[in-house]
DNA sequence: GCTAGTATGTGGTTTTAACCACGAAATCAA
DNA sequence: TTGATTTCGTGGTTAAAACCACATACTAGC
């Protein structure tokens, strides 16, 4: 099922960002845009699977998630309205998807063909050129965030992930002494541990002297 | 020290494809392209400071390394000859690198300003469209790596990392059956663990008829 | 085939983190 | 302020993985 969809709603979705109306209807048009409405639980895109066309949630919201071939599921996200999801794979286009996208609940779904972004940049399309630039910063950004928690986990002891994960906030702000954007459950999640243990490891961390911290801001103690 | 590159060298490179020479010249010109020589130990970029070139190794090798407030040393990479470093950071230009480069021999490496790049898009220079959309392409690669990685070695459990990464190959390569990429050792650096302890829970999975597998192929037993 | 060297698997021990139950502290609403 | 709710830390137990030492299997070169 097609709808039209407004170009005004779509100015502050970052993929179109310097984008005139007129680009945004341009662009809506050469990329094939269509908008589909989905019931809960229904299956969006499949695992396994290529699609050159990734998806931005205009209401409602899908998961992310994972169905191993031993019948187990893990979710590993929710795209909520106005953000986007499977973009990554729709550029290259060639990759299966390694997950598969549900509609969490009942959601209308904008569908963007990037995967043929390749082949509309050219002089007759600048807001192809300026597409392809806002996604290199985008998907530039989500490379740092993916390589930051890669390294933070890496660590196979939870004062190792901890040092590892204070140290990056060490560098990033320039200063020993910051606020971490976590509660501790958050941050338990974030380094895959549990959260007790978590608690554990940070009060001898602070009682050998190597940090200090109160609720959420925290300060290194260097040697 | 600066030299002057030829660009025949450089039209394996990744980054350069489907350029012509002429356009491998204009974009080292335009990109401010200069050739440095380091020795064994120098710190070629520093953690916490920003860039805008990224480096290309000509000769040698260097390591990236992170180096924590504490005074521990993690090597998190080598990077050798053709291959390229700091190209997220230089892109985006604003976020302080979270890791060290340093010489791990002697060697030369070409630095460019792709920093600058998102200001040479225009009609002028056609290169830098066709750079924009290599350097797309090369994120998206870099991202689905990370995201996989990051996926594999989420779960705690020694067998839910072997499942997760199992059950990735199994939907990239259709089949249920098929060769892994690495070695014992070589999975458990993968995952994130000690090698003689994988090797035990490979093989009560066997036992238990979920996998079978010799050497380094592997069949997927599902349920 | 034989030998040296590498890769893989196994048993036993120690260390570590998950897990569970609970209490203290902080937050919030009335 | 008080009571309800959430957040955080602690102790004790269990489960799991790291670690170590060693045996076996495989591989390459002779």
């Amino acid at each position: 099922m097609n709808t039209k969809t407004n170009p005004e709603s779509l100015q502050n979705i970052v993929i179109f960002k310097n984008f005139s109306l007129d680009e945004i209807t341009a662009a809506l048009d050469l990329l094939h845009a269509t908008t589909k409405q989905y019931q809960k639980g229904t299956i969006l895109l499949h695992a396994g699977s290529t699609t050159r066309q990734m998806g931005l949630v205009l209401k409602g919201s899908v998961t992310i998630e994972n169905n191993d071939a031993w019948g187990n599921r893990t979710i590993l996200s929710h795209v909520s309205e106005g953000h986007f999801f499977a973009e990554t794979y729709a550029y290259l286009g060639t990759e299966p998807l390694m997950v598969d996208v549900t509609a969490n609940e009942d959601c209308d779904v904008l569908f963007l063909e990037i995967g043929s972004l390749k082949s509309l940049v050219s002089e007759k399309n600048p807001w192809a050129v300026k597409l392809t630039m806002n996604l290199l910063t985008i998907f530039s950004q989500k490379n740092l965030a993916l390589s930051g928690r890669s390294f933070h986990i890496s660590p196979k002891t939870i004062r190792g992930r901890v040092m590892a994960y204070l140290n990056s906030l060490y560098i990033k702000k320039g200063t020993s002494s910051f606020d971490i954007p976590f509660d501790r459950q958050q941050l338990a999640d974030y380094l895959n541990l549990e959260r007790t243990a978590l608690s554990k490891e940070l009060g001898k961390m602070r009682d050998e002297g190597l940090i200090s911290f109160h609720k959420n801001h925290f300060s290194i103690i260097a040697m």
